[in-house]
DNA sequence: GGCGATTGCTTGCGGGTGCAACAAACCATA
DNA sequence: TATGGTTTGTTGCACCCGCAAGCAATCGCC
């Protein structure tokens, strides 16, 4: 075998870990799907709900999404058609564009929240138990911590 | 707060999970880049070289890698195109299409592999060490095994 | 043997994303 | 004030992927 350069019980973590971070993923899009929005568009109502004036400007929410300026742009097309984000522009700074949760996006929020919150706890969390739920947030605390001192971005 | 649904740490822990994983995807992709493939690439060649032969039915390979079958044709259209990977018919049922690792794909494997493996141990299992390790392994499998439980696919 | 159902793979199409190029606005410095 | 560099957002292009449709081959059942 080529690939023998992991012990056998790290082999096993890894690509354990791989294929069931795709399986979960897809599952949470599941279960998101009904509400007609995707994972992705879900991230873009938690942040704005949570900022300040529920709007940020287009460059920090994609740092926030971790996602390309372009990207951004586009999947906001997306929300602003559905009517959940409305652009405005920035009095102060011409260049900004503000992404502004809309009333309609807000309500969407509150009413997608819980079924996707269920959703992860279903997937995630209630398997997990207290404990396990610990030691996830240690161990992708460590990872990420690790990447960033690497590679401070 | 609109999601405050999750206490604290499981939050913190939720989120920290989300955000790293895909910075950790990231990272790995930027390291097997300088040679020329995608992580995606990778797994076909782990994969094929861990075959019977050298090689799988289109179909199981997509099972692998988690792929539908479209995407598994393109994918192996640049494999194909890099001389890695060769379609061959099967003579005992002519639907099936042999994805087989050409001696060029194995040789890549070959020399890929040690580098990826670096990688994964550097951004992963090193920080972790030999327990979290295991705990990665014993939480993955805690979800995968809850997912495929409830959706036997 | 023959015919409908199933399986395996490919192709057309649309959606989502990143990179590079671009335009507009801002800033720093002379 | 004027100019070069920086920041911000959008657009063109290419890539990757899934779904649905289509085609060929096989299987199952009569």
């Amino acid at each position: 075998m080529a690939t023998d350069w992991l012990s056998e019980p790290e082999q096993h973590s890894w690509r354990n870990f791989i294929m069931t971070v795709h399986d979960l993923m897809a599952a949470l899009e599941i279960d998101l799907a009904p509400h007609g929005l995707t994972m992705g568009d879900y991230e873009v109502l938690v942040w704005l709900s949570e900022a300040e004036a529920n709007r940020m400007r287009m460059c920090d929410l994609a740092g926030a999404l971790q996602l390309s300026p372009s990207g951004l742009t586009r999947r906001l097309d997306g929300m602003v058609k559905n009517g959940w984000v409305e652009r405005a522009s920035c009095e102060s700074d011409r260049r900004v564009m503000w992404a502004h949760l809309t009333p309609a996006g807000l309500t969407k929020m509150k009413t997608v929240a819980p079924d996707h919150v269920a959703s992860v706890r279903r997937h995630v969390l209630d398997p997990l138990g207290p404990d396990g739920v610990v030691q996830l947030g240690e161990i992708f605390g460590r990872i990420g911590h690790h990447l960033h001192d690497a590679q401070p971005a």
